[in-house]
DNA sequence: ATCCAGGCAGTCA
DNA sequence: TGACTGCATGGA
């Protein structure tokens, strides 16, 4: 419906969210490509421009072109999730989980798509969240797709299609600071627009079934598929496990001792369940934030 | 300057 | 298996 009055009805909606930190959630290190500007969140989910501001329980969210629906939105932030009844998942008396509960209040998981996040995650071996955060703004730039944006913003680019990154010699892509990890990139894309890899199917595969078909990839190892299985597969018992969460396990259950990354693999399936992947985005976020290099500093 | 970053894969014992 | 190392690049 296209209104005939001077001032076009805003493609807005407002979205009522409990227990809900959408700052925390954005920075928490599982996407990178949300910028804060004038107060609002701004990035793309998909092909569209988005703007997202929180006030108590609600969230309002604008585009630049009017969707048909916002389901989109909804699927991405992962509104209809009721915390609370993940966090009664989690084990009952752990007080280093419950600090990080306190202190996380309202952290989500977002669901992302699969593609932006495999590539986003084999970027991310052995850089910093500042670093993938610009390598990413530098590939979308040079080779996503220009999106509309309000009049009062320029042009913004979404995730270059696997189409496109496959078909970039890998110096395009070390141009784009992607160091060693280019030729892993090229070879997931290529894999994805041949269609030998269907990201959208493989999500629905159980979880054991899918991080293996995952850890074929170059370049994605456990750490890497487990991100993907969790921030864009939604599986809520995937655990990544990397040097913060290693650190942070075993300065806090096993203070002195040195246990192996099986080992700790085994305590965490044990201990802390089904939403064991919530349960590592707390951790994560919380020993980030304590050693301040967390997304105050980092923004 | 030195170490390390939301790792992975190859090598050698 | 288990420890060690190279890989790019730049922050802390």
């Amino acid at each position: 419906v296209i209104s005939t009055s001077s001032t076009p009805a805003p493609h807005q909606i407002s979205l009522t969210t409990p227990d809900y930190d959408l700052a925390m959630t954005l920075t928490s290190g599982q996407a990178f490509r949300w910028e804060l500007h004038q107060g609002s969140w701004e990035s793309i989910i998909g092909q569209r421009w988005v703007r997202l501001e929180q006030h108590q329980d609600c969230i309002t969210a604008e585009t630049a072109a009017a969707p048909d629906d916002w389901s989109w939105l909804r699927h991405y932030l992962q509104t209809q999730v009721q915390l609370q009844i993940v966090l009664d998942a989690f084990p009952p008396h752990d007080p280093h989980l419950r600090a990080a509960v306190q202190a996380c209040h309202g952290l989500r998981l977002l669901r992302q798509d699969p593609w932006e996040c495999l590539a986003s995650f084999i970027l991310s071996s052995t850089k910093q969240i500042v670093q993938i955060q610009q390598v990413i703004r530098l590939l979308s730039h040079r080779f996503g797709q220009p999106v509309q944006t309000p009049p009062d913003r320029p042009v913004a680019h979404a995730f270059p299609a696997p189409t496109t990154i496959a078909q970039l010699p890998e110096t395009e892509l070390r141009a784009c600071k992607t160091g060693f990890r280019a030729a892993a990139l090229r070879a997931a894309a290529i894999q994805v627009a041949e269609g030998s890899l269907p990201l959208h199917e493989i999500g629905l595969w159980p979880t054991e079934q899918a991080r293996a078909r995952l850890c074929e990839l170059r370049g994605v190892g456990q750490k890497i598929a487990n991100c993907v299985l969790l921030f864009a597969f939604g599986k809520p018992d995937a655990f990544p496990l990397d040097v913060w969460i290693q650190r942070a396990l075993t300065e806090l259950y096993f203070p002195g001792q040195k246990l192996k990354p099986v080992q700790l693999g085994q305590f965490i399936i044990d201990h802390f369940g089904p939403q064991a992947g919530y349960a590592q985005q707390y951790l994560f976020h919380y020993v980030r934030v304590r050693r301040r290099i967390g997304p105050a500093e980092t923004i």
